[in-house]
DNA sequence: ATGGCATTGCAACAATGA
């Protein structure tokens, strides 16, 4: 089974590409984060030419988020639904062929002192709950998503310069453990092989042919998929060419059923 | 300390991102 994460920074903008890389990698599962779009414009029509279902929760201009897949998903929802009024629509999770796919576009904080910032902190607490609530880690899960966190100094291209942001700094890092202390594990960090290990490449600075990028994208896995994992990569060349996104896809390769 | 680049929505470039 291949469960893709892929913040695609506007589907619409991102259309041809997206339906291109389904085509050539065909995912299992895929999902995507920032669609910034309504469910009614969301490319419903082309994925399903595909043979893709599509559940969305998308929203306009900002957030939004969505799962594809070959099969019928089941038990899908969208936010927390912990009766907090929050109009960003960054969370949906649903079942395919037995394994709980969770998808989620964490919020990026803005800067350490701003309300954004106290929104990520909220919004991650609101995650804890709802993966106690509604989740196990004794079952098949992955959450996985644009985290815009990233958990190590490894998965830095210059510490000294991140250090401190709101994408990296010991708070953030806390709440990351948090969630392998739940029951997950960084599926990534299972293999040391990797030829890309950033994931996110800001478009301005040349950063990306300068490999100056973070790994913030993440598929972390509970314990009955850890044995399960057979790779996990970057498709870097999807960073490439005409109007990439700023991130690309994150690919987890399993063996499952 | 700031902008740099990209996208959206509204028609002003402002808000947002990472």
């Amino acid at each position: 089974m291949r469960i893709v994460t892929w913040n695609v920074n506007s589907i619409r903008a991102r259309r041809e590409r997206a339906l291109a890389w389904v085509t050539q990698h065909q995912p299992d599962v895929i999902a995507l984060q920032e669609l910034k779009t309504t469910d009614e414009a969301f490319p419903t029509d082309d994925f399903a030419a595909l043979g893709y279902h599509a559940v969305t929760w998308g929203q306009k201009t900002y957030n939004g988020v969505a799962l594809l897949s070959r099969t019928q998903p089941t038990d899908v929802v969208r936010g927390f639904d912990d009766g907090v009024d929050d109009p960003q629509a960054r969370f949906i999770a649903a079942t395919f062929e037995g394994v709980r796919v969770c998808c989620g576009y964490f919020p990026n904080g803005g800067e350490p002192d701003s309300d954004k910032y106290q929104y990520k902190r909220a919004w991650l607490g609101r995650l804890d709950a709802w993966l106690d609530d509604h989740a196990s880690a004794d079952e098949a899960l992955v959450l996985c998503g644009d985290f815009n966190i990233a958990p190590d100094a490894s998965d830095v291209c210059n510490v000294n310069a991140w250090e401190g942001t709101v994408l990296f700094n010991p708070e953030m890092r806390a709440a990351f453990r948090g969630l392998l202390d739940w029951g997950l594990t960084d599926s990534f960090r299972l293999q040391d092989d990797h030829d890309v290990v950033f994931s996110w490449w800001d478009y301005r600075r040349l950063a990306f042919v300068r490999n100056q990028g973070l790994r913030i994208d993440h598929l972390l896995v509970t314990e009955p998929l850890v044995a399960r994992v057979e790779r996990v990569w970057v498709d870097r060349a999807e960073r490439k060419g005409e109007s990439p996104s700023d991130h690309a896809p994150v690919v987890l390769d399993m063996r499952w059923p």
